[in-house]
DNA sequence: TAGTGGTCTAGACCACCCT
DNA sequence: GGGTGGTCTAGACCACTAC
């Protein structure tokens, strides 16, 4: 196997051996080669093939026993779809087996209210982008996000925003700085009439609300995202590790 | 400073960072020494230095900045308290500022429903162990919390239960197998009249309904838990790192 | 330019599991 | 005993930031 130098090793031996768990070439409770093989094979050191090891593991990809061997999660789908993040959506969708796709109900500016500027941390009353979209799972409404961006952090024209990238696109695009935690805030809502209709909720049941701000490396806010979700239809499942 | 040696010397100087970061001896803000410092002065190797930071890192306890340094996240308390597990709701309740205490409702042996037996992959019928706890914060109910396990896993006496233990010691105490990992399905539910009851619950406002599943290392289900959450007095918030 | 964190290596020794 | 993962070291070189 051929290591292209200008790239971190690292992530060229994440991305082959990810790949190779992606494709079953380890099958599902499979052991993995031994991390000397590996190293040997992939022409790096084994210290590098443990720096990948140990983050799989602690994604729950893999499964270490000392003097025994390392095994492939037999729960690969289970587990990797839902690990981490759930404040990617489409993502989510896609783990949930629907084909996602996004409605931009409108991109606006305005100013921003008391609460946001405070959220936000940023001036009273400054603007801010308002984006509210409709994440559909198989053409079904699951998801009602509204996102706020304030105008000040924009380094291009705002006017080039698109309704259909996911959120760290955007922001990749159009910021300066760039996401690196989101923290969530998780309550059950009653469901407003204008929401019913949008979302085709027929019934008296409760919606999940997620409040999520998404911070800089510097902790500070860049977006602030109010959703409403579904999760009749997508399951919101977290998979947290123990340790 | 002395490095006893029976212990992992990266748990040693994981245990020392954290204390001084904990008791402010680095302040939020500040700069840590360089890891060549603190290796020198700990008397490790840069490596096990920088396996403990990076550590740190992904709890977002620290900032690192290539070139720069490493730096105390100046919210620690922040994230620090709510980052990972949501299972463990003594200390959720602490998280928030309250006194925690729990009330057990009920301790009984019984058999399984057939669901919870497939949710628990255990033999239809056979013996669950059921324990229904009231947590409170300040005293006020908060959390309405079903814990089911099964029989066959327990090693010792049943009858030593002791509803007052958190979850992870009861696994400790009771069982061979320990928990490796939780998976935990959020939905929101509107509340039945004996819950209303229980929790104090005057209006008509939902709550969360947390589904959770604590795994083995095996991938062998350890323990079933129904929770009903009163997000209005507990915040239920999520830190989660981008990368 | 000096100093920091980021990447990577080569190799030693240990603890543990299997047969 | 032989092989596996777990721990730890010493040191090289790079990329970046501050001054």
């Amino acid at each position: 196997m051929l290591i292209q130098r200008p790239k971190p090793i690292v992530n060229q031996v994440a991305d082959i051996l990810r790949e190779r768990i992606r494709r079953q070439t380890y099958l599902p409770g499979d052991r993995l080669p031994s991390e000397s093989d590996l190293a040997q094979e992939l022409g790096v050191s084994r210290s590098t093939v443990r720096t990948v090891l140990t983050k799989f593991a602690s994604e729950r990809l893999i499964i270490r026993r000392q003097g025994d061997g390392t095994y492939v999660n037999e729960r690969v789908e289970d587990v990797a779809s839902h690990y981490g993040g759930i404040w990617d959506f489409s993502r989510l969708i896609e783990a949930n087996n629907y084909k996602p796709s996004i409605q931009t109900i409108s991109i606006q500016e305005r100013t921003a209210t008391s609460d946001e500027a405070i959220q936000l941390e940023i001036i009273p009353q400054s603007n801010v982008i308002s984006i509210v979209r409709l994440f559909c799972a198989d053409d079904r409404p699951v998801i009602y996000a509204t996102n706020l961006f304030p105008k000040e952090l924009f380094n291009v024209d705002v006017n080039r925003l698109n309704g259909n990238l996911p959120i760290h696109e955007m922001v990749q695009t159009f910021y300066t700085d760039q996401i690196s935690y989101v923290t969530s805030d998780i309550e059950a809502t009653l469901v407003e009439a204008y929401l019913k209709e949008i979302l085709h909720w027929n019934n008296d049941q409760p919606l999940l609300k997620l409040k999520e701000i998404f911070y800089s490396q510097e902790h500070k806010p860049l977006i602030l995202g109010i959703s409403f979700y579904d999760h009749a239809t997508l399951r919101l499942r977290l998979v947290q590790s123990w340790g």
